[in-house]
RNA sequence: CGCGGGGUAGAGCAGUCUGGUAGCUCAUCGGGCUCAUAACCCGAAGGUCGUAUGGUUCAAAUCCUGCCCCCGCAA
């Protein structure tokens, strides 16, 4: 089939390989340019990949607005977004004659939205998964035409789980064009009812509350890692946390305190009376350390406090 | 020209303001102590201080300049 792919991050860059495999990819879509940190302008994963295997590329500010006509040229059978991050209209959903499908980073109806994945780690669940389904105007809410799990590992981070899903969603996305193709694709609707919505993670959710449990500490650690990595304040500074593990000596102390120091390790005690291990973590114009060569050339005191 | 911080032993940092033959912690190697140890004690090795082998100076990690790389914030 000849395939329109609509994707913006490395998500989808699984799956855009493996539908080149068997079909002809007659355009890529991608978001504009955005102005990186720093004031350089970086290319996003799905630009870069297209610039490499030389498959056409388009960017449109909007793509209902600019991109109708270009694509329609392109005369697709389907397009497959990917994470694009463009809300499309009844026009764009109507180009091809099969439509769009959309490969979502969770078992739908659950965890409809912007965030899917960052969202199963944040709220701790055991299993998520990808699902192929009808694009429509609704966000998320379409037809599924396949779903495929899998289990989320105890300290699974954000990063990691994506990746996963990532390789999962071309598995998925393959056999779903497949049975499109074959005429064998069976479209189920989702039951709207047990629909939930992901929202993007705000830069209000980054900054650690020590005052919460430790289990949802330590989740909100792993769902923003590796990126917007979540955060707290040691002295006025800014420390980013990365990895997080349940201590499992018992102390006693207020929230955010330093309840243990060695050379290698820091304890810092939860709102529910548990401590939690920091285990990587990143200073102000530093690079990303472990615990222990961070130790090195910084110390921390029991007692001290951390996120005031 | 968005704002700011940094590049010093394998690692993480101090020293830079107030120029004067480089220091701390960890790791490494050797030795010791111990029933034993990731613990403790003693000792050793390891750096032309990002780069131009640039400028100022009797003397530059430290002051001035160009370049490269890294990081935080804001978008």
């Amino acid at each position: 089939m000849k395939v329109i792919f609509l994707g913006t991050p490395d998500f989808g860059i699984p799956a855009l390989t493996a539908i080149m495999k068997y079909h002809q990819v007659v355009g890529c879509v991608c978001q504009p340019d955005k102005i990186g940190s720093r004031g350089k302008i970086e290319f996003c994963a799905v630009k870069k990949f297209a610039l490499e295997h030389n498959l056409p590329l388009y960017q449109f500010e909007k793509i209902s607005r600019d991109g109708v006509d270009v694509l329609k040229n392109l005369s697709p059978d389907i397009m497959v977004t990917a994470a694009y991050g463009q809300i499309l209209s009844q026009e764009v959903i109507d180009i091809a004659p099969h439509g769009i499908i959309n490969i979502h980073g969770s078992l739908l109806p659950e965890l409809r939205g912007a965030s899917p994945i960052q969202y199963a780690v944040l709220l701790g669940f055991k299993t998520t998964g990808i699902t192929i389904l009808k694009t429509v105007r609704k966000v998320d809410a379409g037809e599924i035409i396949l779903q495929k799990s899998l289990d989320i590992a105890p300290y699974e981070t954000n990063g990691e789980l994506f990746e996963r899903l990532s390789l999962l969603g071309a598995e998925a996305v393959t056999e779903a064009l497949n049975l499109i193709e074959t005429g064998r694709a069976r479209y189920v609707a989702q039951n709207e009812e047990l629909a939930t919505f992901t929202a993007k993670i705000t830069a209000e959710q980054e900054k650690i509350d020590w005052s919460r449990p430790s289990e949802e500490i330590i989740n909100l650690v792993r769902a923003l890692n590796p990126r917007p990595v979540a955060w707290t304040t040691y002295k006025g500074k800014r420390i980013k946390i990365y990895t997080l593990r349940l201590c499992n000596k018992d102390f006693d102390g207020r929230y955010g305190t330093v309840v243990e120091c060695g050379k290698k390790s820091l304890a810092v005690m939860c709102g529910d009376g548990r401590a939690v291990n920091v285990i990587e973590l990143q200073a102000e114009n530093s690079k990303k350390t472990d615990i222990a060569s961070y130790l090195c050339g910084r110390k921390f005191q029991v007692g001290d406090i951390l996120g005031e």
